[in-house]
DNA sequence: CACATATACTTCACTATTCAAGTATATGTG
DNA sequence: CACATATACTTGAATAGTGAAGTATATGTG
């Protein structure tokens, strides 16, 4: 009789979990505002960040992405107006992402999405739990 | 001043968080076992499950994944031997898939790679709140 | 200050996965 | 019990993402 590690239920469960959430959230996003989880998640650093601009690598590593991904997920992004292409003067190697106002706003919408539908998947989880929910994530 | 939802930033950071565990996982069972984490957890239903055997949907389901992708994934692992096909006699539409003695034993394996990187992961997590975490995660 | 090394990004070829359509088999109902 | 519908699975075409290699630029050190 072999006994299950704690922190190895821990991660299974999250993975599982995880999908399960990625997956609502993901077609919840595409299916409103025609936007996957992951672009929502560039918007959202894109918003948070100063002069809201980051480099290409900045955004690959706040997603666990490589800046490979980041590359090929910002072509559509930039052609469909979210964000735009600034150079850096300082470094010519780097091309920093902006946010454009068009993206604020489709930000901003999908926000109230992602938020009523999060919700709506833990609501099996009241306020206070939810305050050490977040608590423990944030501290993994 | 926008007020950011509590929910959403729970489905934010298990968004990010867990894809920052899963890459390590996935890392260390490829590197150590040659496994990757979405064949581990097949493996993990497969010994759960009564007689060891299960059906391509029920497989997929658990997993949040599509039977498509079921089918896809468990070619390779058939071809070398972690599980082999098996008919159902009550319904000819389903095909079997069980976990051979060597999947057995590469799972046993594999869990062991598996509980100590994620006790490592999770290393600022102690026990007490491990206990809540999974408690909360079971609730989701 | 030259040169080795590091960094930022892109591109190519590949893997994992999805959706839609197709096939075979099973089930429920008039 | 025939037929419509549902289920289990597979396949083809597409998407998101990866790792490795390539290019350009920056940085640190003898």
């Amino acid at each position: 009789m072999e006994s299950e590690s704690k922190y190895g239920a821990i991660t299974k469960s999250l993975w599982v979990n995880t999908a399960i959430i990625s997956k609502q959230l993901d077609n919840s996003l595409g299916a409103i505002h025609g936007i996957g989880l992951t672009e929502y998640m560039v918007l959202l650093n894109l918003m948070q960040a100063p002069n809201r601009a980051l480099r290409r690598i900045d955004i690959a590593e706040a997603l666990a992405r490589t800046a490979s991904g980041i590359t090929r997920m910002l072509m559509p992004m930039e052609k469909i107006g979210l964000v735009t292409k600034e150079a850096n003067e300082r470094d010519a190697r780097v091309s920093l992402v902006k946010i454009t106002p068009a993206g604020e706003e489709l930000f901003k919408e999908a926000s109230t999405t992602l938020d009523a539908k999060s919700e709506t998947l833990l609501k099996n989880i009241d306020s206070t739990d939810a305050d050490s929910f977040l608590d423990l994530l944030r501290r993994i």
